[in-house]
DNA sequence: GGAATATTAAACCAATCGGTTGACATTTTG
DNA sequence: CAAAATGTCAACCGATTGGTTTAATATTCC
């Protein structure tokens, strides 16, 4: 399910992964999600100039996470979560992995707890 | 509740969304669900040097994405899934809002396909 | 001990990143 | 129209990235 669409779209995931790498840009991101902002107001949190915000929007807007309208002479952006919700499908294909790794982990707890039988049947290790 | 934990921790996600923003190291990510690796292994299907390979391995493990165990001369590495369970949370949080975007689309075709009724009442989602 | 194996370390290189500044284009406003 | 406001673009800079090649370091095998 997962398998068919994951990494197929591999430079798409770096674009979406690499603009989410820099603390910067998730937080306009999480401004956005209040609503519609202007470029101006994206970058006035920031302490950096506006040219380099700029570029930081630019990032977010090549990874298709943000469209952009231009409207008189300020660009108001907004949030385009579709490749957010590939990365979080991504991720998800892990997530019956490391789900599996807490289950065994209490599993072998709850074993140690009643050490009474003597079941030692190890997983396979590849 | 995911607002009290996401982006308190950005140096880490910098680091796991930086890691996975290169396209060899998801690829061994996906190798080492199968179980696990030796260096040489991850290595191995990908056209680079061991040293190359080294460092993306390395790169992983800093993010800490995977661990390595040293048997001998060889370095085992597995899955670590904890940070990348860090990174789909902190994605979880968008999912409401592309959710509801979607949900909205939706609902407007459907309101334009059956543009008769005036039942507004939006169904509340998740 | 010495050769082969498995991996890291170090030095280097071109490309990219994240930032700056200054010039420019396009509205809006007075 | 002139001035202010909103952004982008281009050139530049130092740091980081991803790769190379050539050692160096452990460990195992004979």
């Amino acid at each position: 399910m997962f398998n068919l669409m994951v990494e197929l779209i591999a430079p798409q995931l770096d674009n979406v992964f690499h603009a989410l790498g820099d603390a910067t840009r998730r937080q306009m991101l999480r401004e956005l999600v209040k609503g519609e902002r202007t470029v101006g107001q994206l970058a006035e949190p920031h302490a950096m100039s506006l040219a380099a915000a700029s570029k930081h929007i630019k990032a977010l807007e090549s990874a298709g996470l943000i469209r952009r309208e231009v409207r008189g002479r300020t660009h108001w952006c907004q949030l385009a979560p579709g490749p957010l919700a590939s990365a979080h499908e991504w991720l998800s294909f892990y997530e019956q992995f490391w789900t599996d790794r807490l289950d065994a982990l209490e599993q072998l707890l709850h074993a140690a707890d009643a050490a009474k039988s003597k079941k030692t049947t190890t997983g396979e290790k590849r």
